[in-house]
DNA sequence: TGTTATTATCGTAAATTTACGATAAACTAT
DNA sequence: ATAGTTTATCGTAAATTTACGATAATAACA
C-alpha cells in the first residue's frame, strides 16, 4: 500500500505494538507460541508433527515470529531449537499492558 | 488461503486472540484506539482531521476495529460517535495478559 | 565421499489487506 | 422539497499474506 507520498507520523510505540500484534494475528502463530511457552523449547519438526500444515508453511510462520522478535532460534544440527525471546516478550507484554491499561473515560459512550 | 481441506483445530482462545491481534496489527488502528482512549469518544471527522488519510480509509479501519469488537459506534446524526467496547476490551486484556504471563521454562533456550 | 535427517528458501497461486476517489445513505435544517 | 453535513460503501489497483510442493542448504554419520 502507501500509494501516495503522504507520511503519517506514527509514534514508535504505535509501530512497535502494531508489529507485535501483526505477528500474533494468525492463530497458528499463537498456537506455536503457546507450544513454546508450555514445552520450554521446540524443534520445527515437533511443531510440524503437532500441526497439520506443510513444513514449509510452518517454517514461514516461524520466520514471521522470528522477524517480529518474539522467538529466537538456536542451531542444533541438523535441527533448530526455538524459544521465546525473553527481552522482546517482556517488551510486548509492557506495550499491551500499557495499551489496555484502564482509562475510565474511554468507555463513556 | 486455506487451499486444502485440512482443518486445523484451533482453540477458541487462539482464534480470539489472533482476531484481536489482527485488528491491532496496523499502526493507524493503534493510533485510533489511543485517540479513543485519551479523548473518551471521537467522531470519524475528528480522526480524519488528525490523521492524514482519506476519510474512506479511516472509515474502513474503523470498520475493522468494530468487526473485531474493540470499538462500538453510536449514531448521532449526521455523525457517529465511537468509543472503546468495554467488555471486549476487557476480554482482550485478559487474553493478552494470559498469553504473556510469565512462564519460567519458556526462556530456557 | 555419500547418505540421512532436519530445516530454510524458492517459485507460485489464491486470498486478503490497504489505500484511494467517487458515490450513496442518513439525518438536519432551511 | 432542497441543500448541507457527516459517514459508510462501492469499485478498483497495488501490495502483502498465506499456503503448497519442490529444491537447496547444513551438518552429522557411515
Amino acid at each position: 500500500m502507501q500509494r501516495t507520498g503522504k507520511q503519517i507520523d506514527y509514534r514508535d510505540d504505535e509501530l512497535e505494538i502494531a508489529q507485535f500484534a501483526k505477528a500474533l494475528g494468525h492463530p497458528v502463530r499463537v498456537k506455536i507460541l503457546r507450544l513454546l511457552e508450555n514445552q520450554a523449547c521446540c524443534f520445527t519438526g515437533e511443531m510440524t508433527a503437532m500441526i497439520p500444515m506443510a513444513q514449509s508453511t510452518i517454517s514461514q510462520h516461524l520466520k514471521a515470529l522470528h522477524e517480529a522478535g518474539l522467538i529466537q532460534g538456536e542451531i542444533n544440527p541438523p535441527r533448530v531449537k526455538y524459544c521465546i525471546n525473553r527481552d522482546n516478550w517482556e517488551r510486548a507484554r509492557e506495550l499491551f499492558d500499557q495499551l489496555f491499561s484502564d482509562n475510565p473515560n474511554a468507555f463513556s459512550c
